[in-house]
RNA sequence: CGGGGCGUAGCGUAGUCCGGUUAGCGCGCCUGCUUUGGGAGCAGGAGGUCGCAGGUUCGAAUCCUGCCGCCCCGACCA
């Protein structure tokens, strides 16, 4: 491809909408445009990009059986009535006005509609079906360039089973196919467990690249691999020390002292010694939640532990409750269920609410004086803290969600009546898993962990051109002459090269676009070089420089590209 | 949806508080000449509903009201 003659719209200055790297490099780089919030064209370079990506993806995925599907994105609202997910999705979920259609935000529903349709026996599963095609998710907040879009290209894919065990099967396939697929990208990502949350009890795993333009919240070990949301990471339990001195309770006034801060600041004592008081409603009865200082309730743990969603207590439920307001809420005088966290099991000579305004209790002794408390893990793991699994300290970090897996089940096939016979002619609905890939946000993110300074940092598997060609000074016949040939010469090798033959731009112009789109090699045509029959190439990544001899340039090129990744 | 910021040429911006020449600058673009190993120089030129609508005023990019759009933080995220 030559640069004189296609669509590859640099840009030198940075654009005021991009905040992130790879949202700032995609676009300076020619890959992207925006059109709307959260709705992206790719331009021809990032198109290519794509098309690499999902060529990975469908290689990988027909390796384990899958077959490519193209399923429509417009489907009749009543399918997604007959599974409940029209009210699940809410305003996620677009609606068309004129007809009544939604645009498909995922095809769970549409699998099992054609597995309805024509899976009628067990001897025709297992099945996994799947397709790269465009989403739509009406986001609240579009946001860090292509990562959350409203719309966006997605590999889902879904197995079909008879049996669970065969759904163990599909699951350990895709697990594999996935590993296969990031590591062939070149992409740096760990796996975690995830929590099932209140949809169902069925296992699932993501797949997460660490990045602060990330949405959740991961626990790491370095050491051993552990990883896990912070949803539901645990770390080393650290209870309080029992205090030698031994207080009696003791009631004292703290007229407008509301918060942790305040209450230590007024009494000037640790946030340690403080038992901090939330009150959370579940199955419409209040729970009384205690934590260590200023923590946080960690609401996913406390849900798995109820085995039910809760919600915090509304102010007027609070005051009717517990007979005080928020911040002089305590153990002390609760009538209800009391859950701590097991840093508090033990402790003695604590301070917290007096269930009254304006007063708060101190000398409180967890095991005398709230006897009936049940201690549970409750916090959010915090950096440095100790891995369970090796003791080594954790980290914490954001990181971006780039594929998920998860065991379904059988929701939808009996939502929508797809069942099979088995070999006794009996009914039964069709086991689902369900599978899925970000494509923007695998390009996205292997943006954010290849670039640097001067622009992005391709490596050969998705690169938009494998070489780029710089004729620095097209002017000069010699310059032209050497070029040309050795784009043909390359072309016609089967190397996608983008050739730099632009005859005004300066020679800096064109370094600076060549490392700013960063194809792996650069191929430098200059007037004082060819005069010696010599031609610089350039490795990006490293910026490594060899004056190469012309009749050495493809031997060298090869040498190179068996080199790099 | 709550909080904050922004909207002036393709891109980046000054001017807005305190209304008053022809709305300025850089990049990019067009023409010509020169230049070509790290974002060239000179000369000439094109390009603007100042987000939209209404209002105040002799006069509005600037003040007032409403709306729209974009970004960031938070909430939400099968």
């Amino acid at each position: 491809m030559r640069l004189s003659s296609s669509f590859i719209p640099t840009l030198k200055e940075v654009p005021t909408d991009a905040v992130i790297p790879s949202h700032i490099l995609m676009i300076r780089a020619g890959l992207i445009r925006q059109l709307s919030a959260g709705i992206y064209s790719m331009l021809p370079a990032g198109y290519k990009v794509i098309r690499k990506i999902s060529e990975i993806i469908r290689e990988e995925m027909n390796a384990i059986g899958g077959q490519e599907f193209h399923l429509p994105a417009l489907n009749p609202r009543e399918i997604w009535d007959d599974t409940g997910r029209v009210e699940a999705f809410g305003d996620t979920l677009f609606h068309v006005k004129n007809r009544d259609y939604v645009l498909a935000p995922t095809h769970e529903e549409i699998i099992a509609f054609h597995a309805k349709g024509s899976v009628k026996s067990y001897k025709d599963l297992p099945q996994i079906w799947y397709q790269i095609q465009t989403k739509f998710r009406n986001e609240a907040r579009p946001r860090s360039g292509v990562i959350r879009g409203r719309q966006f290209l997605m590999k889902d894919s879904y197995t079909l089973d008879a049996t669970w065990e065969d759904l163990d099967i599909g699951y350990q396939k895709h697990y594999d196919a996935y590993k296969a697929i990031f590591d062939r990208c070149g992409l740096k990502y760990f796996i975690v467990g995830a929590h099932s949350g209140a949809m169902g009890g069925s296992k699932s795993e993501e797949f997460m690249v660490k990045s602060d333009a990330g949405e959740d919240n991961i626990a790491y070990c370095e050491k051993c691999g552990y990883a896990a949301n912070s949803e539901v990471a645990a770390s080393v339990n650290k209870p309080l020390d029992r205090k030698d001195e031994q207080k009696e309770v003791f009631e004292i006034s703290t007229p407008n002292v509301k918060s942790i801060d305040e209450l230590c600041e007024f009494l000037s004592i640790d946030e340690t010694e403080c038992a901090k008081s939330r009150v959370y409603i579940s199955d419409g009865k209040p729970i009384l939640v205690l934590m260590v200082g200023n923590d946080e309730v960690n609401e996913s743990k406390l849900e798995n532990i109820l085995g039910s969603q809760v919600r915090p207590a509304h102010p007027e439920e609070l005051l009717d409750i517990t007979g005080a307001d928020a911040g002089s809420i305590g153990p002390i005088g609760f009538k209800g269920r009391i859950i701590a966290d097991m840093n508090l099991k033990d402790a003695n000579n604590m301070y917290s609410g007096a269930n009254k305004n304006d007063y708060h209790i101190g000398g409180i002794d967890f095991t005398r004086d709230v006897a009936n408390a049940e201690f549970f893990d409750l916090r959010f793991v915090e950096t440095g803290e100790g891995c369970t699994n090796c003791g080594e300290a954790l980290e914490v970090f954001k990181a971006i969600e780039l594929g998920h897996i998860f065991k379904l089940g059988t929701k939808y096939s009996e939502a929508l009546g797809a069942n099979f016979l088995d070999e006794n002619g009996k009914d039964h609905p069709i086991i689902m898993g369900s599978y899925g890939i970000g494509v923007e946000r695998v390009f996205a993110c292997y943006v954010e962990q290849n670039f640097d300074e001067r622009g992005i940092i391709w490596g050969k598997k998705l690169a938009p051109f494998q070489i780029q060609l710089l004729g620095l000074n097209m002017k000069k016949d010699v310059v032209v002459d050497a070029s040309e040939k050795i784009y043909l010469d390359l072309t016609a090798k089967g190397f996608d090269v983008l050739f730099d033959d632009r005859i005004d731009a300066s020679a800096g112009f064109k370094f600076n676009d060549a490392d700013l789109m960063g194809m792996p090699v650069q191929i430098i045509v200059g007037e004082r070089n060819i005069k010696e029959n010599t031609v610089e190439v350039k490795v990006r990544r490293d910026g490594e420089r060899f004056q190469v001899k012309l009749d050495e340039l493809y031997s060298k090129i090869d040498e190179i590209f068996e080199s790099i990744e």
